[in-house]
RNA sequence: UGGGAUGUAGCCAAGCGGUUAAGGCACGGGACUUUGACUCCCGCAUUCGCAGGUUCGAAUCCUGCCAUCCCAG
């Protein structure tokens, strides 16, 4: 019995959180967060519709409910780094620093304001505890694994977080869901940036960035097309570069971007060299031990994910200070100064960093840190 | 304005008398996905530079015109 105070974002994860610690017999409140007042392209305010469904939740739960909002919190202190990486040419990955800041920061006070002992969230992932510390874990649905986002998490926030979902299927949450007649059972998973939505990324970046068109050259330097601001496009990235036909006829990645010139460097083909890495290394390191797992200087193997869902990579690693340098068993595709590079070990996530390059990167006149 | 070559969708590019005008890239839509991407699926020329002609039938043959490129001047 304990008073858990359940993040609802008004999808079915977090409902069916929300429902399960119910039926536990805890004392549970449910909090709605808004932290972007803004409607979409199409003028619809999302956040409104999900409120309205976190409501009917609650109601048939039986559980009170509050609304909060953290949009300022959320402006200077998450969205206020993802323009800046955006200036620097790189490729932020909000949503990690959202859930350090956001949700295992500002909501876990408010939680503890309202005298909870526990804050739960509909995350796929789980934690325990594991000599004396607290692990996190990846989740049960190993599809759904959402640990890449909670890296940044550290013991204070484990020693609170609760997720209820982390070890079921997505399919068990959504028949669950479905025989508690919760409104949210077969609403679709949300995507985008968390807390912003789904839109058009282009224009939505347009809106606070000034874009600066040049040059699309391939690595020889053979001008091939023009890009439209450099903050546009991020490694890998294929679509949208309007150029085809010509060449060997294979489709076109980007490659680096040269900062200085303002120039975007892509090469055909996905097989391209320049678009595979055999290492990277990645700064501003956070452990959820809160301390590295080894020694400076000693290498030691692991797993490591460069993306959210990717399969675990192999790699060895060797922290020195507050940087890692990450050797992958096999050549990594689109490694992108900017996001995030998570470390794991066995069923447990240790933490992460922020990749800061790796090899043919691309990325030139001021990108690097 | 002598000679040669070429003109097929936004870009490459098959097709060389018989019919639904290959394919790739780009682009659009969808699936997947709590970042950005990648990937996958679907769509995308009633029409072949233009105008005539030959033929049962032409993008494919003939004529003229236009355009572009190359070599000569």
């Amino acid at each position: 019995m304990a008073r858990i105070v359940v993040g609802m974002s008004g999808g079915v994860d977090s409902s069916v959180a929300a429902l399960r610690l119910k039926r536990e017999g805890h004392e549970v409140i449910g909090v709605f967060m808004n932290n972007w007042e803004e409607t979409d392209e199409s003028g619809v305010c999302s956040a409104e519709r999900d409120w309205a469904d976190v409501q009917r939740v609650c109601e048939i739960i039986d559980i009170p409910y509050y609304s909060v909002n953290f949009a300022r919190a959320y402006r200077e202190r998450v969205f206020a780094y993802f323009l800046d990486e955006y200036r620097r040419g790189r490729t932020p990955n909000p949503d990690v620093l959202c859930n350090r800041e956001i949700k295992f920061s500002a909501f876990l006070d408010f939680a503890l304001t309202l005298g909870a002992q526990k804050v739960a969230t509909g995350h796929f992932a789980g934690v325990d505890r594991r000599d004396g510390r607290y692990a996190l874990l990846r989740s049960a649905d190993e599809n759904k694994d959402q640990t890449y986002f909670l890296y940044m998490l550290g013991q204070r926030a484990l020693s609170y977080a609760c997720f209820p979902v982390g070890g079921m299927t997505k399919a068990q949450i959504r028949d669950c869901a479905a025989q508690a007649g919760l409104p949210t059972s077969a609403k679709k998973d949300s995507t985008g940036v968390c807390f912003i939505g789904e839109r058009n990324f282009k224009q939505f970046l347009q809106q606070y960035l000034p874009a600066q068109p040049g040059d699309m050259v391939t690595a020889a330097g053979r001008v091939v097309g023009r890009h439209d601001g450099l903050m546009f496009y991020t490694l890998g990235q294929r679509r949208g570069l309007g150029i085809g036909g010509g060449g060997d006829g294979r489709r076109w990645f980007v490659v680096g971007k040269d900062l200085a010139g303002n120039r975007l460097i892509v090469e055909q083909g996905d097989d391209s060299p320049r678009l595979y890495s055999g290492w990277a290394q990645a700064g501003a390191l956070s452990w959820i031990a809160g301390r590295a797992p080894v020694e400076d200087g000693r290498p030691f193997e692991c797993m490591v994910r460069l993306r959210h869902r990717q399969t675990l990579q192999g790699a060895r690693i060797t922290i020195e200070g507050d940087c890692a340098h990450i050797r992958f068993d096999r050549p990594q595709r689109a490694v992108t100064p900017g996001q995030a590079a998570v470390f794991y070990l066995g069923d447990e996530c240790l933490g992460g960093g922020a990749i800061d390059r790796a090899e043919h990167d691309g990325m030139t006149g001021g990108a690097q840190t």
